[in-house]
DNA sequence: CGGCGGATTGAGTGCTCTCAACAGGAGTGG
DNA sequence: CCACTCCTGTTGAGAGCACTCAATCCGCCG
């Protein structure tokens, strides 16, 4: 809903600047601190947003890979998707933008993606503009800061999907997914007695799991059988979380 | 050997300054041109090395996932991974690091990494003081922007990883791995004639395409009697190009 | 009611893994 | 120079995880 919702802190209240120790001549994020806690939308929040929101219905392409991007999409409401597609029809879900959410920190500063951007539910989206976004960076050194630093989660964010995806069973990504999405979605308060809102299709699951649908469905059967969760019309209730997390294997 | 070598562009000269078309009131990397060509290297050679390089033989830990980093390390020879080991034994390698690579640009930003990082072969590295580097960049601010668009491009390999892990056979990884590496040699002059030395161990292999060992041996095998590739003592020689990017599946 | 998208389930297949054995090569110590 | 060991590559047999194809069911919506 708000774009002040910060998912990286637990807190909702915009942050105290950060106490520079730069020493350089002059202006430099770089010479100071080092990166810490990200913490990206409470300044975002200060950049306007274009003017007219834009939607889309589920299921429908966002963005395209390759195409021109003269501003910076934010999901503003609804789920999204960053999808690569090859041919054969294959799909993979690199990641899911919540509201709140840049669709990626690369829209900051390159022209065109090299994935698609796939509403899930229906989704509300804007855009910043460039010049804004650069105005405000350039007025705001903590801005630079907390967008690198947004970019280094990401970063770390796909680092373990690979390692999920290369070296994880299907049960333990699905289960990781899970607690992953549960983490998100707490942040924001989202998650209510372990359960909260989940608009996926399976095939989402599987997407996002390098799995078929039809596995999909088996472990989650699996773990619904062995008391691990509930899924209930759109909501995922965690009923076990220790089991659950034993299976995703914290490592 | 030498750091001047740029991975991204296909030359080995230092690069013309960008002409900046900023139009903030004082600097800003970011509201001018987009991130174009990612070059860092030839700035990063403009920037002082500790004193004293280090050595690791092969098969060695260079880092530890989490140890406090307090310069930005560089491979200055040899070959290196980052990796992701998780219980089990499971181990994922992220990204070969070459002579001339930064370790990964996280290190610039970010005082410890959640990787580990391996040395393939006997290894020199040594390391940016993070003070000379800040130096650097408050100095030129051309170098934050090839510094950015390293760190964009490492996202988009990892994105790539990512997907091939999830979504393709164990042919086409292993094809896109050695045409991956070779694109990579290629620029820095070191494919003759479709060869260049490979000192990957088929472990190597198997971690980087999540894999086993003995199932790489047997894709091997296929592409050897297919007449694709010919690998001899530490040399990898792509008889049939076309044919493996076919296996490849650019998409 | 009919149709559609999605969930569920079954049967069968196969890609990839596991376990095991063996061969070759490089280094090492005697 | 030889014996030995370690590492790596190679190959075989068998198992199993995940996929494919197909049918059915269910909830929702027009």
């Amino acid at each position: 809903m708000s774009l002040l919702i910060d998912y990286a802190n637990n807190t909702l209240t915009p942050p105290e600047p950060i106490p520079s120790l730069m020493q350089g001549p002059r202006f430099s994020p770089f010479s100071g601190e080092l990166l810490s806690a990200p913490s990206l939308e409470p300044w975002l929040n200060q950049v306007p947003l274009r003017e007219g929101q834009k939607t889309a219905r589920a299921r429908q392409m966002i963005y395209r890979a390759g195409e021109i991007l003269d501003g910076v999409p934010v999901i503003c409401d609804g789920w999204a998707a960053r999808v690569c597609r090859l041919s054969n029809g294959r799909r993979q879900i690199l990641s899911f933008i919540l509201a709140g959410d840049l669709v990626s920190t690369n829209a900051v500063f390159a022209g065109h993606l090299r994935f698609f951007v796939e509403a899930i539910t229906a989704v509300r989206y804007s855009y910043y503009g460039r010049a804004d976004l650069g105005q405000r960076l350039a007025a705001q050194p903590a801005v630079v800061r907390a967008l690198l630093s947004a970019c280094l989660a990401e970063k770390e964010e796909i680092d373990r999907l690979a390692t999920d995806l290369g070296r994880r069973r299907a049960d333990e990504r699905v289960a990781r997914l899970f607690l992953n999405l549960r983490e998100r979605l707490d942040v924001r308060g989202l998650v209510r007695d372990q359960s909260f809102a989940i608009p996926l299709r399976q095939q989402h699951i599987a997407d996002a799991t390098g799995l078929t649908p039809e596995y999909v469905n088996r472990v989650i059967g699996a773990f619904r059988h062995d008391g691990l969760i509930e899924i209930d019309r759109g909501t995922l209730k965690i009923v076990n979380l220790i089991q659950l997390q034993r299976v995703a294997d914290a490592a």
